[in-house]
RNA sequence: GGGAGAGUAGCUCAGUCGGUAGAGCACCGCCCUUUUAAGGCGAUGGUCGACGGUUCGAGCCCGUCCUCUCUCACCA
């Protein structure tokens, strides 16, 4: 198991006297720089501007790494990739001469070289680098898989995950798609950011080692500064500080960044993951409704082209407007149930019938969450913001004018998960107060509970305007628009138990 | 934490009833100037996840443990 030197010694060996030899024909096998001046993708699709047919001594030079070779005595094909995608190369013995042939020879899939050539195709159509000059840029002494394709389909796919987890750099080379995936998680990313900065939004840094944590029910990460002889937390959520910017003035803020948790994994949680934050002031939960439509239908566009994706099974169409739905109408809607008439004890038993547990006392507020959980999550596959909450899941938002048994706030379901959550964020600072301490002394109970974080509620004390915030979880938003069922597929580098026992 | 499956060559995988460890690709040698899962001939390559047990004999049966994958639950 495993890729260590010890255990594929014999071909590593072999190919560190290759390089051996290389030296002794005179020939560097780690040269410190190559002129690129063309991509593979470049040239495929503009194949009309390079075609050696038409302009007679147009030279391509391109870099990249072997990956396939067929070699027919005196000349051959290889395949490079590069940072498009692959091309094909001619390597003919009459085209670059002995020395360079003989060179040829000796590399390896997965060397990484320099080529010079003119471009045509072959007599069965494929467009070719025919190579003139051929320079070794590095020498590869630890093989790749060999992953083989024809006609779209994959044969000998690198398909061990944990390796793939482990080795991504490999599974990068090897693995069709995985490039691609990973790219359109930066183009999301690099989109909401473009929504979000021409709506005057700042993007802004805040700290991820805190002395004090908070903003969600999490179980942090400790550390330890050693100067300051104190222990760090790294954070749990965003929120605290961004607040205190709306506090300073800065109206509009948004973070996209990494927050941790230190609670269990599976194929939706990684203890490390991302998360956008985003507060403005004079704005409230409607706002924050908008924003997070636009952000998940322009995106989505941006990618495809189009409103609709599949996933899991569903075709999910992410055009605007999105259906709002009260929490209570939902469960209506769902499950034809009137959780507002009914008697405590029913609601108990409808939670018990679906296997759900009532922590601590009944609450109703907490009960209608736990029905709409248990029986209306899953169910909501088009994207639906649902409204209202009861007041009791949530100390940090403002009840609705109409009914102070509800909440101004939403979360946001698409395919029976969780995206957002956004409230009219409470800024009563006598309140705050009062459940920030509350809730600091309940730690020895509730693991989860934060402990009081002074300098915060100093902050809402000197004045936070209305504020409209929103949490959206990044991962899951990559998963929904990149197909991939397990976060670890949107992570370039997953957490992962170390390969020693 | 529960359930299911898996761990054999660098990669992908076979391995029958318990009887000398197999293939394809990669790698090495040879042939080959339009191939594309290139082809042909030949060679090399193994602590069968670990430990213990049963047996004349274990990759295979039994036990314990480790790791991973999938899935359910829990947790935001």
């Amino acid at each position: 198991m495993g890729l260590n030197v010890e255990d594929q010694g014999k071909l590593i060996n072999t190919r560190i006297e290759k390089i051996k030899e290389i030296r002794e024909m005179g020939i560097n096998p780690f040269p410190y720089n190559y002129d690129v001046r063309n991509f593979s993708s470049d040239i495929i699709s503009n194949f009309e501007d390079f075609d050696s047919e038409v302009h007679e001594n147009k030279i391509v030079s391109l870099a990249g790494r072997i990956m396939s070779t067929r070699i027919m005595g005196k000349a051959a094909f290889a395949s490079i990739m590069d940072q498009k995608g692959k091309i094909q190369l001619y390597v003919a013995l009459k085209n670059i001469g002995e020395t360079d042939y003989n060179l040829f020879k000796k590399l390896d899939i997965g060397d990484i070289i320099g080529v010079e050539g003119t471009v045509k195709k072959t007599n069965v159509g494929e467009i070719t680098v025919y190579i003139t000059k051929l320079v070794l840029l590095t020498k590869n002494i630890r093989p790749l898989p060999i992953v083989k394709e024809k006609d779209g389909e994959v044969f000998d796919a690198f398909s061990d995950k944990e390796l793939r987890y482990r080795n991504r750099h490999v599974d990068l080379i090897v693995t069709p798609g995985v490039r691609e995936t990973f790219e359109k998680r930066i183009r999301i990313i690099k989109n909401i950011k473009n929504i979000l900065d021409s709506k005057d939004f700042l993007e802004v840094e805040t700290p991820t080692l805190l002395p004090i944590y908070g903003g969600a029910n999490a179980s942090p990460f400790t550390t330890h500064h050693n100067t300051l002889d104190m222990k760090l937390y790294l954070r749990i959520a965003i929120e605290p500080y961004l607040k205190r910017l709306i506090v300073g003035g800065m109206d509009r803020v948004y973070e996209i960044g990494k927050c941790f948790r230190n609670e269990g994994m599976d194929r939706t949680h990684n203890p490390e993951f991302t998360m956008l934050e985003l507060y403005q002031a004079y704005a409230d939960y409607n706002d924050m409704m908008n924003i997070t439509e636009e952000i998940f239908e322009s995106t989505c566009k941006q990618l495809y082209g189009t409103t609709q994706i599949e996933f899991k099974g569903n075709v999910i169409d992410l055009k605007t407007p999105w259906k709002r739905l009260k929490m209570v109408d939902a469960i209506k809607e769902y499950t034809e149930i009137d959780v507002e008439s009914l008697s405590d004890d029913d609601m108990k038993k409808l939670i018990e019938k679906k296997g759900g547990k009532i922590k601590g006392e009944f609450i109703r507020g907490l009960a209608i969450n736990e029905i709409f959980e248990l029986y209306v999550e899953e169910q909501i596959i088009q994207p639906v913001f649902i409204t209202h909450q009861p007041v009791e899941t949530t100390p940090l938002c403002k009840p609705d004018y109409d009914d102070e048994r509800y909440l101004q706030r939403f979360e946001l379901f698409i395919a029976g998960n969780e995206y957002a959550n956004a409230y009219s964020e409470s800024n009563d600072p006598v309140f705050q107060r009062k459940t920030l301490y509350e809730q600091s002394l309940r730690r020895d109970v509730d693991k989860e509970a934060s402990p009081m974080d002074e300098n915060f509620v100093q902050a809402i004390e000197t004045g936070m305007p209305p504020t409209g915030g929103l949490g959206l979880g990044i991962d899951r938003m990559v998963m929904l628009l990149t197909g991939e069922r397990s976060i670890r597929d949107i992570l370039l580098f997953p957490t992962m138990k170390p390969e020693n026992q």
